[in-house]
Parts: C-alpha cells; sequence; structure tokens
DNA sequence: ATCGAACGTGAACAGTGTCAACATAGACCC
DNA sequence: GGGTCTATGTTGACACTGTTCACGTTCGAT
C-alpha cells in the first residue's frame, strides 16, 4: 500500500530520492525524530525497499553527510574563487581564505541540520553491506571539503601571505574558530541570522590572522 | 516486575537516580540508542514513574545536560584557579584563562556524549510539566559555566593583561575556538588522545592570545 | 523466450515513547 | 490510633519505530 502512486513497479532512482527526502525531513524536524520508515513513505516506497540500499537507519544518515559535503565544498570553492577574482596575489589569497570560512559558517547555518548530521556519531562504521558500489567515492566523504581548505590554505603560503612554518598550524587554527562559531551557532549558544553571522565572523577573523602573522594591510572588508 | 529489587515500594530519590543513570547510557552507547525506557530499567523502575518527573524523553536528556554544565563549570574553575594560585598579577590571569581552555577541551573528550547532549538539538523548549519545582535553576542550565567564563576573563582586564577594548571580543574569540576543537575531537575529525588534545591547544593558544594583543611574554607553557 | 539477479512488497517481531486507570505509601489533621 | 490527600510507582495498552524474512515483480543478458 504505497502512499504515493508510482506508474513503474521499480522506482529507478530510489537511492537518491531517499537521501534527497532524508534531507528534507532532517532539515524539518531534526535528526533525533528522523525516521526511516518516513522518509521511504514521503518517496513512496515501502519500508523495506530501502534495506536494498542502506544497511540500516545510519547508512542513509551517513549518506545525507555525503551529500552535505560535496555541497559544503562546491560552496566554499565557490565563494573562495569569487573574492580572489576581486583581488590579486596576497590580497586575494587573503580574500580567499576569509570567503572560504564565511562560506562555511554559511552554511551551517543554512543547514543546520544537516551540518550536525554531517559531524554526527555514525561516521566512522564500515559502510558495508548493499551500499558498497561506489568503493571509490565512500571514503571521500568529507575529503572533497577537505581538499579545498588545503588547496586555498596553500595558497596562502605561495602567495607570500603566510609564513610556510605557520602553514603546519593554520589548518587547525582556521578550521577549529570556525567550526566552534558554526556549532554554537546551530545550537542556539549565538543567534543564527545572517547579521550576527556576519559580525561574529569579523571579530573573529582579524586575531586569527594577525595572531598567524598575516599583515594587516592584507585584510579588507568584503 | 521491576529488574532490579527495592526494599521500599517508592524510591525515593528517583529523580537523581535517573538522571546518573542516563549519564552513564549515554555515556556507554550514544545519545541516539538512548532510551527512556533502559534508564528506568537500570534504576529498577517501571517506565511509567519516571513520567513523574520528567515530561518527556528529551526532558531527561536536559537534566543531562544541565548535570554536565554544572560538572563543566567545576572542572574550569578548580583548574584555572590551580594555575593562578601558582604565579601573580597579569601572568595568573593568562595562566587562568588557559587552563579553563584547556579544561573546557578536556572535559569534552572526557565526557564526550554528555558533552554532546549539553549542546544537543533538545535545549530551548519549556520545561513545564511535572518538573517544574526548583523554578531558580530551570535557566541556570549554562549559565554557571558562562559565569565562570565571564569571572575569569574580566580577571584578564583588570590585571592588565588584556586590553579593555578586546574585552568584547574576546568572549566570542576564546569560546569559538575551543569549542571548536572540542566538537571536532569527539566527533572524530581530529584524534582525541590526551597528547592530540595538548598539542592542539598549544597550536591554538598563541595565536589567539597575541591576535587579541595580549604580550607573549606573559604566556607560558604549563 | 528463459532465467538469474536486482528491486520492491507484506507481514511479522521486538523495542520504543507515552498515556490512562489503578495501587501504594507517606504526610497531616482529628 | 484512625481517616483523608497527594505524591509517587505499576499495569496494560496504543501507535510507532528498526529490521528481517518469505514472497512478488521486473530488467537484462543469454
Amino acid at each position: 500500500m504505497a502512499t504515493i502512486e508510482r506508474p513503474t513497479y521499480h522506482h529507478g532512482d530510489l537511492r537518491n530520492a531517499l537521501v534527497l527526502a532524508a534531507v528534507e525531513l532532517v532539515e524539518e524536524s531534526g535528526v533525533d525524530t528522523f525516521s526511516l520508515r518516513e522518509a521511504s513513505r514521503r518517496v513512496g516506497v515501502s519500508p523495506s525497499a530501502s534495506y536494498r540500499h542502506f544497511r540500516d537507519r545510519f547508512a542513509l544518515l551517513r549518506a545525507v553527510a555525503e551529500d552535505g559535503f560535496y555541497r559544503l565544498a562546491e560552496q566554499m570553492e565557490a565563494e573562495a574563487d569569487e573574492a580572489r577574482a576581486e583581488r590579486h596575489g596576497a590580497e586575494g589569497a587573503v580574500a580567499a581564505f576569509s570567503a572560504m570560512g564565511r562560506a562555511y559558517v554559511r552554511f551551517a547555518v543554512h543547514h543546520q541540520a544537516q551540518f550536525r548530521v554531517m559531524f554526527g556519531p555514525w561516521a566512522r562504521d564500515e559502510l558495508a553491506g548493499p551500499c558498497a558500489g561506489k568503493q571509490q567515492e565512500q571514503d571521500a566523504c568529507g575529503k572533497a571539503a577537505h581538499a579545498t581548505l588545503v588547496r586555498i590554505l596553500d595558497d596562502l603560503v605561495t602567495s607570500g601571505a603566510l609564513d610556510a612554518q605557520a602553514r603546519a598550524q593554520i589548518e587547525l587554527v582556521a578550521w577549529a574558530p570556525m567550526h566552534g562559531l558554526a556549532r554554537l551557532m546551530i545550537d542556539g549558544q549565538i543567534p543564527a541570522d545572517d547579521e550576527t553571522l556576519e559580525a561574529s565572523f569579523a571579530v573573529l577573523e582579524r586575531p586569527l590572522l594577525i595572531g598567524l602573522g598575516v599583515d594587516p594591510a592584507l585584510i579588507r572588508r568584503s
């Protein structure tokens, strides 16, 4: 008794449809109340059908996370490129770095529930079972976003904006504050509106760059 | 059919017992699989008994969070005081600040699941129902820990270690990186062992303080 | 056209949150 | 003491969940 009429017996793209529905559900009502049954229902398929594509409920959530990481990487890359395009040399590299950080936090605030799923506790199992396909990409989960980060950090050094010695530290020194700000906002410790976001980001950015030895003259307002 | 023999019909301290059991359960098997029924079972009481003390499952989790915030505040305060005691003036204030940050991250790593509960999405409902008692403390949830933070930050300024103008920013500039580091560790992005903790903390600390304008000479290794 | 594999269905199980009706025991007044 | 009130705990039920198993349906290759 499928809740949605479907012309064909086979769905055709069930896996993706489930992930999409799961993203929606999670954004609507949170991770805790997320139910595999309701996702199946929304897609118009019996609950057991989902088990052809995901070993269990958490496997589906992991797919939601993966989807999030790809979107995040896209977003970060796009905004970083745009920021760099308007400037050149070290200043461009710093602007790209800054834009990437802002994009990170913005993504979190605009996709709160999905962001929570991305860093949820259901990360490192083996994703075996029927979903072993796409082995190539299985671990590329968070890697895409991380690769973007690395690329932009390297630019900071090669453009001369950052001391090569600081390069080893900056990954953590940049990531932790942004991640912290993002979490504090989506978890309700800091208001999660766009103005607060911009203000908080600005407050965080300067001391960080200066502490790392970046010339303050290279830091510009967007 | 209580699973644990209990001499008296009334438990006597059920509310606290439930919170304690919930903390244990959450640390053992994570937040997602946490069940009110199992907490009740472990205490030796029927599931419905819990509803005399908590409106629903999330109310119990909120109590777990509250418990965590008190423990966190204790820990931070203790370690900060200890660090300050060994020094004096501005150097003492900086040492206390640093110790507090380390305590924050350490607490998160040593009480991973509870820390996650503390910042979970079940924060701001109204905690009505039968648990309306202790109205005085209801919102003091995260306040205790936050008050500790404020006190130590003020010390930074009054001791002269920090420019008064930077005071407005430091709350965020200090909190976000520490919170970010903590989350990255408990969520598996960064190894969660004590050595990595100390190393990462050290990497983060310097640029932060310097970026805020603290004299590097005041920063000492613990 | 046939046949195996991939995909989807239905019914079932145990476990869950939650509620309403009932049972017990302590407190408080006489 | 006895008698009532109220806080607390129990039983039994309902709807829902994750998950599995035996069974249909369709697609693709031979």
